[in-house]
RNA sequence: GGCCCCAUCGUCUAACGGUUAGGACGGGACCCUUUCAAGGUCCAAACAGGGGUUCGAUUCCCCUUGGGGCUACCA
């Protein structure tokens, strides 16, 4: 059996979105794992809305994904020319017509179809048109498209996911291949394409089964053999609807801009319709590989849940070295305009990634250990300072000055911690009462790495800085603020 | 409306005729840490309904219901 050859075909007229991500992932893992090719073929026919910049979009978006494709990309605006032989091909061998009907025409067909409840055909009218007739519409300059002709017959395939689907041809209407403008429709452009490319199996969307019946029926008309079909189940929102912007994010773009990690998004996407089987979730790359088949590709539609994702992301924060993490950190504070004075960023990456689900996340608390000044109060902060009342700023203080007497020299995470604690065990407290005040202090959150930990990530002048400020800030309690 | 596809916890899924229907996210409880997380343990949570086939159906078939897709000179 010679090797598959895929492609993954998205047109230009929007974001790479997430549905798109994974369509392209399926077939790259297929590819890979058959040892097959993979094309990549725009498909810019719709010039109203294709653009460039949709374009670099979309190979940005799959670069990013580690998604790479072993030929194209191709532009399918280039083989225009083969488009409309293909077509003027089918209506010499009488297989299509030439149709003169106007726009306006069809459209009043539609609306009357419509007022009676018949579902509407076109009635193949231009059909029936005399040669001579079609040739002087023609000579007189009376635009018209050409219609493939489908023959009222069963049209079947075995899905490679799906198993059989089967449509009559009686319930299919001639539709047009050709536009006036001599420009190829989508379904004969792709056809056309995905013969020329040698496509052995074509792995994309469930909305496109209904294109199915007239695709096959173009590759027989045109004399070859369709290849292999794979539909794969729909994303869908949160309320059971087909994933849109009205969502919130859907393009992968806006997820790289969230903070989630590229192997984190992939490996969420496939597992989004497809299983390793077991209780796999987190699955390297060579693993998906390996394991991947078409057979095991869900039939169901399934719903995008970001919540799982960001779990996803913060398996890979937490499994990933900080020197891997360094750079989209960096990149991240160069965003929020956060000098990092040239320091090492690694040991505060270590300090909170694991608490962290996006870069965003892990940036953010980074900036803060850089500055405590930049932390904001959260509700949880501000509940435990209400909470704790006038002992807030005392527990504080008394921390701070017993922290004062640590030689800079000496500000360890081992010695610190043993000054806190002497200061709880000498005024009779909790060793969280001690704790926790420093730590809404310094991150404005109840939640960080160890509290000793964190005043050694972040110096001890800033910190003591920090915490002065703060127990003055809130002296006499909550009602201060 | 017509055609087509789909149906296991709220969500992602495992099961390929015989299981106390398993795991993960999310939720709850507890443990651990003389601090918060993380982590660990446990709990609640599903076979849409009805007919068949079968010794036996979540699993195979049919119907109903529900959801989705398509129905362009868009892709």
């Amino acid at each position: 059996m010679p090797s598959p050859r895929v492609r993954f075909a998205p047109s230009p007229t929007g974001y790479l979105h997430v549905g798109g991500a994974r369509t392209a992932l399926f077939n790259w893992l297929f590819a890979r794992h058959s040892g097959g090719t993979m094309v990549l073929r725009i498909e810019d026919t719709d010039r109203e809305r294709s653009t460039e910049e949709h374009t670099r979009v979309i190979l940005d978006g799959l670069t990013w994904l580690g998604l790479t494709w072993d030929e194209g990309p191709y532009f399918q605006g280039a083989y225009a020319a083969r488009h409309q032989a293909d077509a003027e091909r089918l209506l010499a061998e009488g297989k299509a017509y030439r149709c003169f009907c106007t726009r306006e025409e069809l459209d009043a067909q539609r609306a009357q179809a419509e007022a009676s409840g018949t579902a509407f055909r076109y009635d193949r009218r231009c059909s029936r048109l005399p040669a001579e007739e079609v040739q002087r519409r023609i000579q007189s300059g009376a635009p018209s498209t050409i219609r493939f002709i489908v023959n009222d017959e069963e049209i079947a395939w075995d899905d490679a996911v799906h198993g059989r689907i089967s449509f009559q041809g009686r319930d299919l209407d001639d539709f047009v291949i050709l536009r006036s403008d001599n420009s190829a429709i989508y379904n004969l452009a792709v056809v056309s394409d995905d013969i020329a490319m040698k496509i052995s199996h074509v792995i994309r969307g469930d909305d496109h089964i209904s294109n199915t019946p007239k695709q096959i029926g173009l590759y027989r008309a045109l004399g070859y053999q369709p290849p292999v079909f794979a539909h794969v189940p729909m994303i869908l929102g949160p309320d059971g609807k087909k994933l849109s912007k009205r969502h919130g994010a859907t393009a992968v773009g806006d997820y790289q801009e969230q903070g989630i990690l590229p192997l984190a998004m992939r490996n969420f996407l496939a597992l989004l319709g497809w299983a390793p089987g077991g209780d796999r979730e987190i699955v390297p790359e060579d693993e998906m590989i390996r394991l991947f088949t078409l057979e095991g590709i869900q039939k169901k539609a399934a719903v995008f849940d970001v919540t799982k994702l960001e779990w996803m992301n913060g398996q890979y924060l937490s499994a990933l070295p900080a020197d891997e993490l360094l750079a989209p950190v960096r990149r991240q504070l160069e965003r929020m305009a956060v000098s990092t004075d040239g320091r090492d960023l690694r040991p505060l990456i270590d300090a909170v990634k694991a608490r962290s689900r996006t870069i965003l996340h892990v940036a953010e608390q980074v900036a803060v250990r850089l500055d405590p000044e930049r932390s904001t109060l959260d509700p949880k902060g501000e509940a435990l300072i209400r909470k704790m009342g006038s002992a807030f700023s005392t527990n504080l203080s008394l921390a701070t000055d017993a922290l004062e007497r640590v030689a800079p020299a000496e500000w360890s995470p081992e010695a610190v911690l043993g000054v806190v604690k002497g200061v709880a065990e000498t005024h009779g407290l909790k060793l969280g009462d001690a704790m926790q005040p420093i730590r809404v202090a310094l991150t404005g959150s109840t939640v960080s790495e160890p509290v000793n930990e964190l005043l050694a990530v972040v110096g001890r002048d800033r910190s003591l800085q920090r915490l002065r400020a703060f127990a003055a800030r809130w002296d006499g309690g909550a009602s201060a603020g």
